[in-house]
DNA sequence: CGTGTAACTTACGTTCGTGTAGGTACGCGT
DNA sequence: ACGCGTACCTACACGAACGTAAGTTACACG
């Protein structure tokens, strides 16, 4: 007959669904998904889920929310203290660091989610950061007779391309995150620190 | 009674269905989309679609199809001659452009595809750019002694910049496509002008 | 004015996934 | 050893979609 599972205390199991929930979601996004794919995987029936989370939506939430703790935690640490030019590196260094140790939880947060849910995981997340970022420079900008209404273009540039980076770094997985961090670092500074005061514009319109 | 709609011949029908998937498609994204909605919205029965389109994946492939095919069509134009520098942000104008007069069709093409193709439309399209200006700057980092294992950094890099302030965009529609082309395009020439030759790396390691 | 073809519909079978009701068995404490 | 609570399961009701079969209506053309 099919091995019975051990039997496992409630936090455990809520512990190990929610690992398994998260390797799911990530390989099949959350509308592809289905609890009882999950539950197989876990060695449990379905209701067990129901009786942990209430749902497919109510893990999924939890998942999404445990990732983004992480993310957010290592991100606001790295920006804590140091240049303003190490803050960049130090910001790109975590992020792809954490992309590099959550890969699963990566790939959860950049699927789709529910469309009941006011604007999934990431999106949500980065348009918050590429905010924050804009409002630092739109100040920097200002005392440094730079046009602020350009500020949010370059704080959403930037988190752009960190993430791009990262979504492609998880299938070559090389060269090394701190290397890439360094790379990009330098391309973000270089190209704010030597931006003209107002861009050339260099065709008037395309056809 | 429900009102008649009017008989459409194949192809115009054919053309309808496509319109109606794209916004469908683009609405929910291809998993929580149904042929109902779509049906529904085109003022006739389920049936029509499978004989058009085989099914649910047929249409959508043929959506996808269509609209990798506008943005190929447009960037490749933006490129096809110019300075270097003015191929950047011609680029990044067409982009912009597309995303702008496009906006179903990009957002079909940001969510997530079905399982059963080969990496949805728009990652697999996007790699291929970044794979081909990283060969572009793999020569060029290699006649101006740089390290050209860092090319595709910076080449996915530009590609995200882009691509993610092509979404920030669709929200605020403002600044002008051409002024946002611009920031972008100054802000990775200008990078890229003034990279080091090996960036310095800051921090050895965090904990 | 019939008649055939293309466009379209209603109706059904089937699969798959969610959510719940009620029952079973494991194992800890006394 | 004997409860007794907690973890867990089987079984079902329900609905949403997909996909197909067979019939029906509109319209062009001889």
């Amino acid at each position: 007959m099919t091995v019975r599972a051990p039997r496992l205390s409630a936090s455990e199991r809520r512990a190990q669904l929610i690992d398994v929930g998260r390797r799911v979601f990530a390989k099949r996004g959350y509308e592809a998904a289905s609890l009882e794919e999950i539950a197989d995987e876990a060695k449990v029936s379905r209701p067990v889920v129901y009786e942990h989370f209430g749902g497919k939506e109510g893990l999924y939430a939890v998942v999404i929310d445990r990732e983004m703790d992480v993310i957010v935690q290592r991100i606001a640490a790295a920006i804590s203290g140091g240049s303003p030019r190490a803050r960049v590196e130090a910001a790109a260094l975590a992020f792809l660091t954490y992309v590099k140790e959550h890969p699963e939880g990566f790939a959860v947060l950049t699927h789709d989610a529910p469309v009941s849910t006011a604007r999934g995981g990431m999106s949500s997340l980065l348009n918050d950061v590429a905010a924050r970022v804009g409002d630092i420079f739109a100040a920097s900008f200002k005392s440094a007779g730079y046009d602020p209404k350009a500020a949010p273009v370059y704080a959403h540039a930037l988190v752009g391309m960190v993430t791009f980076v990262g979504q492609w770094w998880t299938e070559t997985r090389r060269p090394s995150v701190e290397e890439v961090a360094s790379h990009i670092a330098a391309l973000a500074w270089m190209g704010l620190r030597h931006l003209p005061k107002r861009p050339t514009r260099l065709k008037s319109r395309p056809t």
